[in-house]
RNA sequence: GUGGGUGUGGCGAAGCGGUUAACGCACCGGAUUGUGGCUCCGGCACUCGUGGGUUCAAAUCCCAUCACUCACCCCA
């Protein structure tokens, strides 16, 4: 029996690091350009952190986490998110002492004990921004727009973004009391789910599938019916800013976040085409985080998006990455001898950056040939007995099958000269 | 945790009870002897996820098991 890789898990063969350094690449740009830096954290942290960050009643403390304890007795988790990293990390350096806000972007593998599914991975990757200390509704919608900004420059088309805002806990406190007070006289109608929800989190009563739930959920007050004065004038701030950016976006009031931390704005980008995970990207306010794991009061807001998400969404819209051609020049070598007078020569051409290719299989003109085409190669050298014998090598121009003879001893200069030009 | 689907060579995919398990792609080699992309020819599977069972006979039927996959829950 061979080992594989546990369940959930991927690994990404040389195609597929190709298209993930292209988005990278991507995203670090849109990064630059929002004026993001770069935040890295470890992929574990201490558990406590995400029991109070993220919140003892989600699903993902009580059923998704990698949590041991190490050697020394403490207990240990890999990181499900990163919000609650950048956090800890915004108090542990005391960034409050810079210049706010402070806005910082992070990408790297999360990890959840999940069913693995279409879009679904228990190491999955996420590329994440936040943005400490400033409470201004332009950052929500500048968070929004970065997302929207990356899609476009990527090429995806057909998003929606979903908008809500869940409010400050008042808010929601006072949601919650009409919500429940609503559905008290049909408690008995509703799903086993939907019962249980009624406690914790009568708000994800919205979403459930049962149509018979949905009908006696019809009517009842939403959060946006709920919102204090402060609240109402964020969200509507940040609608006004996404309206004048030509950010399109529509408000679903039933828009809830599964992370305890988010206040006020909520929102996540759906793209259909990729199956049922179709949310590319999540994310909001979270004013209460820094404060709920012991820094000063201060707000924050920020996005994650899934990596493979991205990737499923590429693939279903048929988006190619730019081609970066593999090999400029072929050394074609027949035999040892040339093969060892052509070592030389490959080692100094990669040393000036051209990617050199040669043959290690002892193939024929014929194959090496063949495989010099395959990689695209621009040029080929032959070096042979009679090019040997003469101190020569030919020097092949792929695209044309122009080829003429130049000197063994000056290959490396002859070779770049004749590529670079 | 619950439910559905699938499991044949590197990949895709026929075969669904009966002699040596199609085909396509990829890969390797060759087409008068040192040259590519097209075409043609040839090569590449002690074997149908694994373990039992039924049968004269199973990749084909039954059971179990494992893996993968999709969906629910929830989320990126």
């Amino acid at each position: 029996m061979s080992i594989t890789r546990p369940k959930g898990t991927n690994d990404f063969l040389p195609s597929d690091t190709e298209k993930w350094r292209y988005v990278e690449s991507i995203l670090r740009e849109t990064a630059a350009a929002y004026g993001y830096e770069e935040l890295r954290t470890p992929i574990f942290e201490s558990t406590d952190l995400f029991l109070r960050g993220v919140g003892e009643t989600t699903d993902i403390v009580n059923k998704e986490m990698y949590t041991f304890e190490d050697k020394g007795g403490r207990s240990i988790t890999l990181r499900p998110e990163g919000t609650a990293s950048a956090a800890r990390a915004y108090i542990e350096h005391k960034m409050h002492g810079l210049s706010q806000p402070v806005k910082l972007w992070y990408t790297g593998p999360m990890f959840r004990y999940e069913r693995p599914q279409k879009g679904r991975f228990r190491q999955f990757h996420q590329f994440g921004l936040e943005a400490f200390g400033s409470d201004d509704p332009a950052l929500d919608s500048e968070v929004i727009a970065f997302a929207f900004t990356f899609y476009s420059k990527l090429g995806l088309k057909g998003l929606s973004v979903r908008l809500n805002s869940v409010g400050c806990p008042h808010c929601r406190q006072e949601h919650k009391r009409k919500l429940q007070e609503f559905l008290r006289p049909h408690l008995e109608e509703l799903c086993s789910d939907c019962r249980s929800r009624f406690e914790k989190n009568p708000l994800r009563i919205f979403d459930c599938k049962n149509e018979k739930c949905q009908s006696l959920i019809n009517g009842a007050p939403t959060i946006l019916e709920c919102l204090c004065d402060e609240c109402q004038e964020h969200f509507t701030k940040v609608k006004a800013y996404l309206t004048r950016a030509g950010i399109p976006y529509h408000v679903d009031a039933k828009l809830v976040r599964g992370l305890d931390y988010y206040t006020k704005t909520a929102f996540e980008i759906l793209l259909e085409d990729i199956g049922a995970q179709s949310a590319i990207c999540g994310g909001g306010r979270y004013d209460g985080l820094i404060k709920e794991i012991g820094g000063n009061d201060t707000c924050g807001v920020g996005f994650a998006l899934g990596m493979e998400r991205v990737f499923a969404a590429m693939e279903s819209q048929g988006i190619e990455i730019p081609a970066v051609p593999k090999c400029d020049v072929f050394l074609i070598a027949l035999g040892d001898k040339a093969k060892e007078a052509l070592f030389p020569a490959a080692v100094s051409l990669r040393g000036k950056g051209i990617k050199t290719e040669l043959d290690f299989l002892g193939r024929s003109l014929k194959s090496q040939m063949k495989t010099a085409d395959r990689l695209g190669a621009k040029y080929a050298v032959i070096l042979g007995e009679d090019e040997l014998a003469a101190g020569k090598v030919i020097f092949r121009d792929m695209s044309d099958a122009q080829q003429d003879t130049i000197s063994l001893e000056e290959i490396t200069d002859e070779v770049s000269r004749r590529i670079k030009q």
